[in-house]
DNA sequence: TGCCTATTGACAGTTACTGCCATTTGGCGC
DNA sequence: GCGCCAAATGGCAGTAACTGTCAATAGGCA
């Protein structure tokens, strides 16, 4: 890799760190671009050559550190049956709540700051969506928009978010592997609606989430 | 109601009107608030007091035209179970798509435009989903932490979002009511991943929609 | 009729973002 | 090392979404 390339990658990463900062200190709409372009020691309009705006920046943040759905699934659906590899798809992207879990909690909050930054995430889980259908599809041989490959794709993705928002509201104390292990198997049981004869309608209290299995860690300002 | 009152509402429903008709004319990005003021007959500085930013307008023109789904789930689970109130809120959301198929897909191609416009949606969802949660969980008797709750009313806005977007697929030849009992169907039967004994893994070849009640109109630009 | 208050409008200012052009800088053949 | 090219950067001007402030206006009511 050649000067050239290396500088730009320092560039990028000092300004999602730098904008990160800031953010956490100040609060997003508070930051200004010219803010950032300064910490990060660039002009504002080369800023804007590396993020073509605010929002961007923090999901490039989110991005980095989060592993994608439809890859880790693409991969795993070779080796088991397709409920496991979405569990594992499920688990690989919550991996960063388990690791970092301040760093997690952050750029959520940052998240939530600002409607703009919202939807560049709605955005990103729609796009995991679409590729999680089209991969589904071709695993049961059949349409891409047949009503039961869509629905599955949509739950495990609700599965995966359901989990992440139960472990933010454990303000990170819980486990977000053993949060999406217990509602997956509430899902199997058919969940409230439709409970499997033999099974709880209700979720078990679980008050001790099972141990977290160590993952290889991810790095923060990986290569984007 | 008097005199003032009414002027306030006919401003609004002017902007409203004005905006959509304006978006979907030049495209939401190209339709500058200047114009809709201009086009509504207020000052630009009016129109940012009836909605503090121009993606509140398109949310505007989409809750105006749907039920609210929380509040037919409220109205409807005193008299039937659960899972019958949560499919009358699904209809009762997904009726203005069967009434006025035209203005439904107008709406989403402008919401479809703006990353903003679709934070606001998503937000508006966030909403909803929070309050169905709340009322499942009192129904239930459990905590509105409770992960089976969660799941479940994450499932059942997704059948909802599932069904709209394969109407919108089918560009509103099919029945939306139609397409969300398919889904649930499906979903009753464990899809994909748990399928319950005797029943078929896969949608069956929809090819033809049941028939659709009629319900009660509700008006293009309501009070809001 | 005349006062009071809600609504409106005009103006100036901030900030996100864009297009354009001049300047710098790493990469590379010589 | 030298000079050329293309990529990267920076500065400047402009647009448009907002926001605060204050004066003008117009219902509502005594």
């Amino acid at each position: 890799m050649g000067m050239r390339e290396k500088k730009v990658q320092r560039s990028r990463e000092r300004i999602t760190s730098e904008a990160i900062a800031l953010f956490a200190r100040n609060g997003y709409e508070q930051t200004t671009m010219e803010a950032i372009a300064e910490a990060a020691d660039v002009s504002p309009r080369t800023l804007y050559r590396y993020f073509p705006s605010k929002d961007l920046i923090v999901l490039a943040s989110f991005t980095a550190n989060t592993a994608k759905f439809s890859e880790v699934f693409a991969l795993r659906v070779k080796e088991m049956p397709i409920e496991r590899a979405l569990a594992e798809a499920i688990f690989a992207v919550l991996a960063v709540e388990d690791e970092e879990p301040k760093h997690a909690l952050l750029v959520r909050s940052i998240i939530g700051q600002s409607p703009v930054t919202r939807a560049r995430l709605w955005d990103y889980l729609g796009e995991q969506q679409r590729s999680l259908t089209k991969q589904l599809s071709e695993c049961l041989g059949v349409e891409v928009n047949d009503p039961a490959v869509i629905l599955t794709a949509r739950i495990a993705l609700e599965v995966l978010l359901a989990a992440a928002d139960i472990w933010r509201a454990s303000k990170g104390r819980a486990s977000s592997r053993g949060t999406a292990e217990n509602l997956m198997l509430l899902l199997r049981n058919g969940g409230i609606l439709f409970p499997n004869p033999g099974t709880s309608a209700l979720s078990k209290p679980s008050g001790s989430n099972q141990p977290v299995k160590k993952l290889p860690q991810r790095r923060r300002h990986a290569s984007m």
